[in-house]
DNA sequence: CTGAAAGCGCTTACAG
DNA sequence: CTGAAAGCGCTTACAG
């Protein structure tokens, strides 16, 4: 593979002549340009961007550490910050830390020793030790989605309370009162946070959150199932149940079809963050949607501050309800919904 | 941040001894070896990968380009290609094309400029310059999924040419005889395999395949939906449309929900590849599956036997038929299905 | 077993 | 505007 010399060599130039050209220094003849772009070509030239780094300490690469690339949510978060970095000029490296603070150690320490210029992370737990270490060293660092309290970095997120509460004055009108949860971990803060809103807005109306209607979860479509079938097995089973992101709505469907009952008549369900799926599930989903796409790109934008010496300013973006049908609204039309709530079109 | 000559400094030995306890040399002694990790642990030490693989000339990084990380196969693919790969000791950077020639072409340059060892494609086209000229300059690579007829280098796929045979045979046992496929791009190998097979199966029971029942499609769900609004407008509607991927089929739910129409009582539907939600869909749908996960693995070994000098070979994988209810299979157990056609079960 | 030195492919003051 | 040279942080023959 050609090399930096072997251009010279082709151009009749020196190296940093080459380097120059290359890098759009101004300081160059035209006639060099000339030659320099010209042996490029014919020699099919392409900079070495190892060596690039090593003497530029910077890598012009952003790390992303998501807690489970298959959950949609955070697919289509990559994404997007890979599209808004592209147009920055920045490539991303993502780590998928599958809920597992070992592989969100693993990542950020590989993403690290491969001198990221800076990392983007939805922590999966409180903290691992890598991670920490990372904020503390002084790495440019965001949290997007979830963060650590405590820790010295801008938070990209979406607040969720209004649309939580968006929902419980739904569920109420539609005449429901034994609400449950299938929360996420409780060292997460969306894990919390939803709860915590749920609990308050079920306050407003006089409800209780009562603890064997609080399931534990873990994000992902297996905790779904086995906390739904906890619920169902209920002497008083509740009426409704809100999954707190959309993989363990999956597992609840897949628990209340293999009992052989139904949504929205035997049990309702709700959940926190939509997909494109929710559309066409039997029934479709009510669901609680973030807005994704700015996230991700706010997210790059407050990190690629941060890289430049900026302060990187936090970000916190409204969800919002979408209402379908998997809490008994019935026929679209038909149910009562709260004024502040957006009906979607089927 | 603390290098290498910091650590020699600590333990009183030179870089040379230090980078030898490092890479696990044997020719150091028992001191020097406690010496040297003893200062790494106080000094916090991590080696700079930039720096090391521009002196050894690897990077243990394996580039993935795929053409839709959206596309839930594609998601799936890319984490038990990163699972793989960590195995092996390599990291990988995901490179996502969007479907979009210039945009796998943009992410196969930056890889090979990062100097990857090896390259993973699932080609979105005939072959874009950028990746056509890696193949030429020798550049480790295996196709996964997609391949381009041609350029010599191993193929890692799954072969659905049995499992389209079963389907046709499947929908031709419940009656059905109008036959559409929604195609993928002719410029892709699944694209035009899938509709190849298809029509194949269709000759078998002495069906037609007319160019009306052929829409094309790009993997998307936009062209699901325009594909499928055209069969439902023609004079004779299909009975079932069979959708080359997951994405398409999501389309055709869209399109056909849009009309207010049901499947499958107004049409029936199927699709390549499944996935998850599609046990959850209104109906379920009827789809056949890969063997994604042994697909990524295979890849990965493939890629890996062949930067280590190996001849990395090909792997075909078989597909199997889902049985689900979207064609008009009435209860399960009702419908007579053909011999070679697993049932799921629900 | 250990160290001094060269070199990986670039960029960038410094001098001219 | 151009070039010679130093240096980024490592690894690895080479010599001892």
């Amino acid at each position: 593979m050609a090399g930096i010399k072997d251009v010279a060599a082709e151009a009749g130039l020196s190296v940093a002549t080459v380097s120059r050209v290359l890098n759009g220094h101004p300081s160059v003849s035209e006639d060099a340009r000339r030659r320099v772009t010209e042996a490029v070509e014919r020699l099919g030239y392409r900079p070495n961007a190892v060596a690039r780094s090593l003497r530029t300490d910077q890598t012009r690469t952003l790390g992303l550490v998501i807690s489970d690339v298959m959950n949609p949510y955070f697919t289509e978060l990559a994404r997007s910050v890979e599209e808004e970095a592209r147009a920055l000029g920045y490539s991303v490296i993502i780590g998928n830390a599958d809920e597992r603070p070992d592989l969100q150690d693993h990542h950020v320490t590989t993403l690290l020793d491969r001198r990221i210029d800076g990392l983007l992370v939805s922590p999966t737990d409180g903290g691992s030790p890598g991670m920490l270490g990372a904020a503390r060293a002084g790495t440019p660092m965001v949290f997007v989605d979830r963060w650590i309290p405590g820790v010295d970095v801008p938070v990209v997120r979406s607040d969720g309370r209004a649309a939580v509460r968006d929902l419980v004055a739904h569920l109420h009108a539609l005449g429901h009162r034994r609400l449950a949860i299938i929360a996420g971990p409780a060292a997460t803060t969306t894990g919390r946070e939803r709860v915590d809103a749920f609990r308050e807005a079920l306050a407003a109306y006089g409800l209780e959150l009562p603890d064997v209607y609080i399931g534990q979860g873990d994000f992902q479509a297996g905790s779904g199932r086995r906390v739904t079938e906890g619920f169902l097995d209920l002497a008083q089973p509740p009426e409704v149940v809100f999954a707190a992101d959309n993989l363990m709505a999956l597992g609840a469907l897949d628990a209340v079809r293999a009992r052989g009952l139904g949504v929205p008549d035997d049990i309702g369900l709700a959940a926190f963050d939509d997909i494109p799926w929710f559309v066409h599930t039997d029934p479709p989903v009510t669901a609680i949607a973030q807005p994704v796409r700015d996230l991700g790109r706010a997210a790059v934008r407050a990190l690629v501050d941060r890289i430049e010496g900026g302060p990187g300013a936090s970000v916190t973006l409204p969800a919002r309800l979408v209402v379908r049908r998997s809490c008994g609204e019935g026929e679209p039309g038909i149910a009562i919904s709260p004024s502040p709530v957006r009906r979607s079109t089927p």
